[in-house]
DNA sequence: GGAGTCACG
DNA sequence: GACGTACGTGACTCCT
C-alpha cells in the first residue's frame, strides 16, 4: 500500500496562515468578512496534500500568545507587532476550513505550535515513522536528524543537516547552543549582545556546548567578547531555555488518528460557498477537470453565429456608446497572428452581458462569414461616438490593422492599472480579475492546453472558446469601471490620458514597422564566430588539462579552483564558486591565462547564441524585418521593455558587438537615424534636487563629468585627467542608482573607506542631493511609492521591512525610480509628439525603436537633413526643466554608423 | 523552472 | 557587530 517506513507530515499551520495573508490581496466575502488568508491557506494546503505521499498528516496551530516561555522571560516575543485587524477574524474560519476539508488540526493552550510539532515528531520517530515538517521556521531546525526533516514550502525544497549547517554553522544537535548565544531579535530572545550567528557557531564548534563554553570563559582571548559573555551568562541560559522546544507534551490526538477522513461533500461545499471560493470548489470537486466549469459560464455568455444576432449586438452598442472588446487570434506574435474571433461586453443598467463571435474556427458549426462580420464591426470600431475598451488594446489594434480596421476612441484597462499600481502587482487580466473582482478566470491553458500539444485558438471547441473569450470582455468592462473611478480619485487621469493612452498607436506602429536586419551580415558573422569559438575551445581544453563543458559555471568552477587551485572567490548562495566576469578579470590580472580565454569564449558565445542565432530566427522571411514586442505595463518605473526578440540590448560596447549592430540596416533609399538624450538622468537629478553647481554646468554646456571631478577632488579643471574623469563619471552614475560606499568601491576597485570619503565630498559640494534622497525615502516610507515629475507612481515594496538589506534595497529604488521614471515620461511625450508630426506631414519617415533614452528612425535619404533638426527640437523642447535637454543625432546606413 | 551569467540603458 | 550591497530590463545555458 504505502512506502516503507510510514511518513508523518506535520504542517506548521501558523506559518501557512501568515504566508497566505501576506501573499494575497485583502479579499472579502460579499458580507465584508476578510477571507484572503483563508483562501490562500486552503489553496496552499490542498495543493500540498495533492502532491505529497503521506500516511499520517496534521496541521499544527499556535493556540495563544501566552505560553510557558513568558513565565521564564516576560519579554519573549514582546516586539512582535499586533496581529493585523483583518486577520484576526480569519483564524476561526481557518480552523473551520480544516474541519470542512477533513484534515486533522491540533493546538494546545500554553504551548507553541513548534513544541507540539517537536512532541509529535519525537513520538512518531520512536514508532518508526519518517517525519516531514512543512515549515520554513528556523526554530524547527534543531529537530532535524536522520528520521526528521524539514520541508521549506516557500522554496519548495527539503532542509536537511546540510542546509542547517549552512544557516547556523553547526549541525542540528548544536543549533540550540548557537541560538542561545546569538539570540533572535524577531522573537526577542536576548542572547549575548555583540555575538551573532557566525561568532556563536565558532565558539560552539570550539567549546562543544554552551555550558562548556560558560565554564571556560577565562580561556577566551578577545577581552571584549569575554566581557560580553561574562556579563550575560544568565541571558544565555535563559535564551537556551527559550529556544529549546519541548518534546514531551502529552499528545492531544494519538498518532493513529492523524489521517484524512472521507470528506463530507455537503459540509465542504457549504463552507466553500459561504466564503465565495468558487474556483476552489470546482477544483476540489473535479480535480483537474475544467469542462464543467466552462459549461457553467457559457450559460450567461452568448455565442453569436448569425448575422441577425450580430446586428442586434451592434445596434445595442450604438445606443449605449461603450463596449469592452477583445480579439482572439492564432498567435501572440502580431505578425503571425490571424483573427479567429471577437468578444464583446456591454452594460445595460446594472446588467452586464457578453458574447463571442467565432469567425475562423476549425469547426463544423456554422460561423458568420469572415468579411461580412468585419464589415459590420468596422464602422462601430471607427465610430468616434463609441468608446472601445480593451485590455492591452495595442495588440488588438495591431491585429485589426492588418484587416484595414482602425480603432478609435479607445481605453485600455491594462494601462489604467499600470498608471495606478506600477511596481505593486502585475497587470495581466487573470491577476487583475483575482485581485479586484475576486474572480478566478478561465485560463488560456484551460481551453488550449499546454506544451507541444497546445492548440491554437481556432482549434478550441466553440463552447469553450465562447466561455473563455466572452469572460475576457466581461472582466475588461468590470475592470474599466473600477479603474476609471480610481484614476479620478487618485488623480492619475492626466498621466493616463496625456502619456500612456496616446502612446498606444505609436507603439503599435513601431511594432508593425519593425526594423530591417541584413541576413548576410549575420551569416558572415556566424561563420567567423563559429571558427573563433572552436579555436578557443581547443586552447581552453589544453590550458585546463582536459575537456569540459565551458558553458557550465559549475564545471568551470571545479576546473579553476579545485583542479588548478587558483585562489578561490566567494561562493554563491547555492554553494557553487562564483565565476562571473569580475572574478575572471581579477584572475586574469593576476597573470592567469585560462580565465582570460574563458572570458573571450563567453563573450563570443553570448553574441552568437543570443544575437546571431536568435536574430536570424526572428527575421520575417518575406520582408527581412524583425518585429519586437514592447511591453507597456511591464516595468516598475514607467520604462518600456522589449522582448521576442529584445531589441533594447543589442551590443554596442565591444568591437565584435558593434558588428552585430551593423546588421540593423535601412531599407534601400533610407537612412538609419538615431537621436538620443544626453545624460538625461543626471540632468533630471540636477533639476529635481535643484543642485545649483550642476544646473549651472549644464546651462553652460560644460563637460559634466570633468566638472564633477574638479569639484569633488578639489583640483583645477585643466588638471583633471582621464582617470579622475572616469571616477567622477562612475560616481555620477552611482548617485543616480542610490549610491552605497561598498557599491562605489566595488565599481572603482578602491577601498570602501575611500569611496565613503568621495561620497561625502560629493554631498558637500552638491547640496540638495542628500535632501532629495531623504525626501523620496520618506515619501516611499509613508506611501509605499514615489512619484515622477508627471505623477507616475512607482511602488517600492520592502521600504518598511525589518530586514535592513531589504529595506536599503527599497530605499535605493526610491531614489532611482523618480529619475528613471521621469526620463521614461519625457521620451514617451516626445514619441507621441513626433509620431503625430510624422503622420500629419505624410512623411515616409518612421519610428522603429525606442531604447530608453534613444529613438531610432528610418528616414528617406532625401529627407534626413530637413527632418533631423525638427525631430531633435521636438525631443529637446517637449518639456521645460531648469536645465536644458540636449539630443545627439547620428546618421548612417546601419545602426552602428548612426551612433 | 531556478540559478548563473551577460547584453543594454 | 553582522548582514550583503548600485537602478531598471530579457535571453541564453545548465542542471535538477
Amino acid at each position: 500500500m504505502h512506502s516503507n517506513p510510514p511518513k508523518l507530515y506535520l504542517i506548521d499551520g501558523s506559518g501557512f496562515i501568515f504566508r497566505a495573508y501576506h501573499a494575497l490581496p485583502p479579499l472579502k466575502r460579499p458580507d465584508g468578512t476578510p477571507v484572503g488568508a483563508v483562501y490562500g491557506f486552503c489553496n496552499m494546503l490542498t495543493r500540498l496534500i495533492d502532491r505529497i505521499d503521506h500516511d499520517k498528516i496534521a496541521v499544527i496551530f499556535d493556540s495563544s500568545r501566552q505560553t510557558f516561555r513568558q513565565e521564564i522571560y516576560a519579554d519573549y516575543k514582546a516586539h512582535r507587532p499586533e496581529v493585523p485587524a483583518d486577520l484576526v477574524p480569519q483564524f476561526p474560519l481557518i480552523r473551520e476550513a480544516c474541519r470542512a476539508l477533513a484534515i486533522p488540526s491540533i493546538e494546545i493552550a500554553g504551548y507553541e505550535a513548534d513544541d507540539l510539532i517537536a512532541s509529535y515528531a519525537e513520538t512518531a520517530k520512536s514508532q518508526g515513522y519518517q517525519v516531514i515538517i512543512v515549515s520554513s521556521d528556523k526554530d524547527l531546525m534543531q529537530l532535524v536528524d536522520d528520521n526528521v526533516s524539514l520541508f521549506d514550502p516557500i522554496k519548495n525544497r527539503p532542509i536537511t543537516r546540510v542546509e542547517v549547517f549552512e544557516k547556523f554553522g553547526v549541525y542540528p544537535d548544536k543549533v540550540i547552543d548557537v541560538q542561545a548565544l546569538a539570540g533572535d531579535s524577531s522573537d526577542n530572545v536576548p542572547g549575548v549582545p555583540s555575538i551573532g550567528i557566525k561568532t556563536a557557531a565558532d565558539l560552539i564548534n570550539q567549546y562543544g556546548t554552551l555550558e562548556s563554553l560558560l565554564s571556560n570563559l577565562n580561556t577566551i582571548k578577545q577581552p571584549k567578547r569575554r566581557q560580553a559573555l561574562t556579563d550575560n551568562i544568565e541571558n544565555a541560559r535563559i535564551s537556551y531555555k527559550l529556544v529549546t522546544l519541548v518534546r514531551d507534551i502529552p499528545l492531544p490526538l494519538p498518532l493513529t488518528e492523524l489521517t484524512i477522513q472521507p470528506v463530507d461533500q455537503a459540509l465542504r461545499e457549504s463552507f466553500l460557498k459561504q466564503q465565495g471560493f468558487n474556483s476552489l470548489l470546482i477544483r476540489l470537486s473535479q480535480k483537474g477537470d475544467t469542462s464543467k466549469q466552462i459549461d457553467e459560464k457559457t450559460l450567461s455568455h452568448q455565442m453569436v453565429t448569425s448575422l441577425e444576432d450580430l446586428k442586434a449586438w451592434i445596434n445595442k452598442i450604438n445606443q449605449i456608446g461603450t463596449v469592452a472588446f477583445d480579439t482572439e487570434t492564432t498567435s501572440l506574435n502580431i505578425i503571425q497572428a490571424k483573427l479567429v474571433g471577437v468578444s464583446m461586453a456591454i452594460k445595460e443598467g446594472e446588467i452586464i452581458s457578453a458574447c463571442y463571435i467565432p469567425l475562423a474556427h476549425k469547426t463544423d458549426h456554422s460561423q458568420i462569414p469572415f468579411q461580412q462580420a468585419l464589415d459590420l464591426l468596422k464602422p462601430m470600431l471607427l465610430d468616434p461616438g463609441i468608446l472601445k475598451i480593451g485590455h492591452n488594446i495595442k495588440y488588438d489594434m495591431a491585429v485589426l490593422k492588418k484587416y484595414d480596421i482602425e480603432i478609435t476612441p479607445w481605453d485600455d484597462t491594462m494601462l489604467m492599472s499600470y498608471c495606478l499600481d506600477a511596481g505593486k502587482n502585475g497587470h495581466g487580466m487573470d491577476e487583475l480579475a483575482l485581485r479586484n473582482l475576486n474572480h478566478n478566470t478561465i485560463k488560456f491553458s484551460d481551453v488550449a492546453g499546454t506544451g507541444k500539444n497546445q492548440k491554437t485558438f481556432d482549434e478550441v471547441p466553440l463552447d469553450q472558446a465562447t466561455a473563455y473569450a466572452a469572460e475576457d470582455a466581461e472582466i475588461t468592462l468590470k475592470l474599466y469601471q473600477l479603474f476609471n473611478l480610481r484614476l479620478q480619485q487618485e488623480h492619475k487621469n492626466s498621466l493616463y490620458r496625456d502619456i500612456e493612452r496616446p502612446l498606444v498607436p505609436v507603439i503599435t506602429a513601431m511594432e508593425l514597422n519593425g526594423i530591417k536586419v541584413d541576413l548576410n551580415v549575420l551569416k558572415h558573422l556566424e561563420n567567423d564566430f563559429t571558427k573563433r569559438l572552436s579555436n578557443l575551445e581547443i586552447e581552453i581544453y589544453k590550458l585546463a588539462g582536459r575537456e569540459f563543458n565551458i558553458g557550465s559555471p559549475k564545471q568551470l568552477g571545479e576546473i579553476l579552483f579545485d583542479e588548478l587551485s587558483l585562489p578561490a572567490p566567494k561562493k554563491t548562495k547555492t554553494g557553487a564558486y562564483e565565476t562571473g566576469a569580475d572574478v575572471l578579470e581579477n584572475l586574469t590580472m593576476q597573470g592567469h591565462s585560462l580565465p582570460a580565454r574563458i572570458l573571450d569564449w563567453r563573450a563570443l558565445a553570448k553574441l552568437k547564441s543570443t544575437y546571431i542565432d536568435g536574430l536570424i530566427a526572428a527575421i520575417q522571411p518575406d520582408t527581412g524585418r524583425v518585429h519586437t514586442s514592447f511591453a507597456m505595463a511591464g516595468t516598475a518605473t514607467g520604462r518600456l521593455a522589449s522582448s521576442d526578440p529584445n531589441l533594447q540590448n543589442i551590443p554596442i560596447k565591444s568591437e565584435d558587438g558593434r558588428k552585430i549592430r551593423q546588421a540593423f540596416v535601412a531599407e534601400d533609399g533610407y537612412k538609419i537615424v538615431s537621436l538620443d538624450y544626453s545624460q538625461i538622468e543626471l540632468r533630471l537629478l540636477a533639476h529635481m534636487a535643484q543642485v545649483q553647481p550642476l544646473i549651472e554646468a549644464f546651462q553652460k554646456g560644460e563637460d559634466i563629468h570633468k566638472i564633477t571631478a574638479s569639484q569633488i577632488f578639489g583640483i583645477p579643471l585643466d588638471q583633471v585627467d582621464s582617470n579622475y574623469r572616469r571616477q567622477a563619471k562612475t560616481i555620477n552614475f552611482g548617485i543616480i542608482y542610490g549610491i552605497s560606499p561598498f557599491g562605489l568601491a566595488q565599481q572603482l576597485g578602491i577601498p570602501t573607506s575611500q569611496a565613503a570619503q568621495i561620497i561625502k565630498a560629493y554631498f558637500e559640494k552638491y547640496p540638495g542631493i542628500e535632501a532629495y534622497m531623504q525626501r523620496y525615502k520618506i515619501m516611499a516610507r509613508e506611501n509605499g511609492y514615489v512619484e515622477t515629475l508627471w505623477g507616475r507612481r512607482c511602488h517600492t515594496s520592502g521600504i518598511n521591512d525589518n530586514n535592513p538589506v531589504a529595506r536599503q534595497f527599497a530605499e535605493r529604488q526610491a531614489i532611482n525610480a523618480p529619475l528613471q521614471g521621469s526620463n521614461a515620461d519625457i521620451i514617451k511625450k516626445a514619441m507621441y509628439k513626433i509620431h503625430n508630426f510624422l503622420m500629419s506631414s505624410h512623411s515616409k519617415a518612421r519610428l522603429v525603436l525606442q531604447v530608453h533614452d534613444e529613438l531610432v528612425f528610418e528616414i528617406p535619404a532625401d529627407q534626413v537633413d530637413q527632418l533631423i533638426p525638427q525631430l531633435k527640437a521636438m525631443m529637446e523642447n517637449v518639456v521645460s526643466l531648469s536645465v536644458p535637454l540636449i539630443v545627439d543625432a547620428g546618421i548612417g546606413n546601419n545602426w552602428d554608423e548612426a551612433h
